[in-house]
DNA sequence: TATGAATGAGTCTTCATTCAT
DNA sequence: GATGAATGAAGACTCATTCAT
């Protein structure tokens, strides 16, 4: 298991950490308790994806869990912080990972993103996960103490490690000498576009994709690599 | 002043026809009144696009727009229908008219698009409105009957009009035979992502565009109509 | 046209007098003017009645008198004052109009109870005057101002005149030796009763009657006259 | 503690049921628990009766049954729903058990009916229930599933009862053969009409009884049975 | 440790009344 | 006189959080 990197652990209140010795020991009683965290954990991200930050009522994230609602409070000792263990939980924890990988990565740049797109919309876009980013959008504004956290969990990692990368593209001559910046919002746009999509209005018809997301993805990435003229010059 | 095309028109409450002719007659306390809606409607997209549909409350937007809290209701009948009329107001009627220019346009489809793209950046973007997307995206599962209104006034005539414009661009030989859908998103997304990044994280450091947001959307055109690769293919 | 006893004329606002020779003189908006208590009061009763005096917005008074807000205003100085010129013009007439009668009368007491309770029923139970005792129920706690109009203007007239009816009834050796007050209530309760059920459950099944509200009146009458034992003793 | 029949039972949120095993087990906070149903509702016949429906503020019940306002909300899921329990715990379940009495009863009907109404009179006259058809008779068309309620729960069963009765005496020679529905009238217009008349005019001198409410109904109740007239015929 | 009863601040909406025109 | 725009007090109901058991 990955450990949250080490500015970032502790800031949250971790789940008590487990391995085979404490399990070993433990009551059946003991190992419920246990995993409570990560049982409130999962109730609070499908709420808040579904229903924003402040629509959720953390009582029904209790219920979800199956606890009363005073003990979710033993927990979490407010609802943002519980927000926050699900941000850090859901998003942080993997991007870190994702720039663990990259910086052991070689070979061609296009293809790490292609792969990482993809495997980002798996363990993330596809399941509730995604609509975490969506939230914050939101509730930004009305939760400060919020969005700084958001903003250092997870936009400014995702930013540098999406930037290096480019940076790497272009250095290695594989990529045109593109503005960074301008290029890594075209690579978050389209995912964000999609799980913001599917996340708000994906039960519209209209809205309803004609291709699965993963081929959508694929198409975008495809078009961004590849670009819109037939005639490019 | 352009009008709203016929169909929109009289959808929802709309501000009472001013012109010279009537603000000639009209007593002070009567030109007051005439001004309201727009000044309601004004201090509601404000408060919307900063706190959100639920968080914003009622009476805050009738303070800032100088009338006691019960005066709003003369004019919207309920905070949502006056967040529908901020959704017609400001995203609508721009999709409206920007659909009725592209009917009669001649021309590269690509230089529309980017023109279009620039246009919209300066009528919605730069303001509040652009905002109001932002918003629907965590209330449509909370207010369904506001999310509805928004795909019909929003997304749904939009994707029309972009979908169509990549269709001619096809059909006329200057694009690739790009799959629609894809594409369309790819237009909307770095506007949307800009708009959403601009109003959720625009004060954040690591979140401060190294440019304009026009040169952005300008570069993120070029390199959609391009392609990120040197030697495509 | 019966004047109201002097005690209680000019207690509420007056509708203006007027006879023939301010007619001859009137323009048609002059007239219309004068007219306007009227209408306002007619539309009062209509409303306090179906909805009681709490219940009944002012302004739906002045609309479906055809004016405006204010104007109501102009004529009553509020919604109480509104209130007792109903009690007086549709209960407080019609008694004083019945003592009048009662008083010159010759005749059996019997007979004459019977066609005063036909008579009422006529003029103040058929129409939606009736309704005015009902909603006097229950606002009368809440208002004790109206209150205390409405047992000068109508409860104590009424007893009066009932009481001594049933008094000369007995000193006349038509009635048996009954005491008077609970005979007053017998007499009183089933109209009354029959104007609440009507004003407040008829719409309901269980509650519509199987005969005419007249003939349950007699019915009624003749049941107090007779007496409901076969073999009275 | 008479028991409510089977049929009604559970048909609105019945208070738990309290016996001396469980009030032996139950901590303080627990006997208070149980306790609330009851001080609520007790709390709300006395301000529903005093002012009406709509005239009684939630937040007054809660707090005159010493309790903050969201507790109120606890037990009774809005005002409706707590004025629903109002009617059948005061009203409902006494009429229930006068039609259970009433089968089993063997002997003279008039006796019967005349210790109904002595019985009647001291558990709902005489405390705050008997207020409550007071308030539906004005209230009914302003709330109509209020009056739907009441009509099923008591309008109905009452006169069912009554009916029922009369048509016994008849059958068994004890009446004369008068109208059934005419009679149920006359025997509840009495009490209803002094239940009304306590609770609305009961502190206006001209309108206190010169004999205790208990005299006036065996008077009434005498007159009704024996008939007015001297010399019936 | 877990519970859930209790709290009370907070928000939308209504409506009698006023008063500038 | 007549109008109707504007006001703001009042009231039902929700929900994060606390704390006695």
């Amino acid at each position: 298991m990955t450990l949250p990197p080490a500015g970032v652990a502790g800031y949250i209140t971790d789940p008590p950490v487990i391995n085979a010795a404490t399990l070993a020991n433990a009551t059946p009683r003991q190992r419920r308790k246990d995993a409570r965290p990560q049982e409130l954990l999962a109730a609070a991200v499908d709420l808040f994806v579904e229903k924003g930050f402040a629509a959720t009522r953390s009582e029904e994230v209790a219920a979800r869990a199956g606890v009363a609602k005073g003990t979710l409070y033993r927990y979490y000792p407010s609802k943002e912080e519980l927000f926050k263990a699900v941000v850090h939980e859901n998003l942080g924890v993997h991007i870190a990972e994702s720039a663990a990988l990259a910086a052991q990565y070689q070979g061609s740049i296009a293809e790490l993103l292609a792969q990482m797109m993809q495997a980002w919309w798996a363990k993330v876009g596809e399941g509730n996960a995604g609509g975490i980013s969506k939230i914050m959008l939101v509730e930004a504004r009305n939760f400060p103490e919020l969005a700084q956290f958001y903003v250092d969990e997870v936009i400014a990692p995702s930013k540098a490690l999406l930037g290096g990368l480019v940076e790497r593209g272009i250095r290695a001559g594989e990529f045109r000498e593109v503005p960074i910046e301008a290029t890594v919002h075209m690579l978050i746009a389209p995912m964000l576009h999609l799980m913001l999509h599917e996340h708000s209005f994906g039960e519209y018809d209209v809205c309803a994709p004609s291709m699965g997301a993963a081929q959508m993805l694929e198409a975008q990435m495809s078009l961004l690599l590849h670009g819109l003229l037939a005639r490019p010059g």
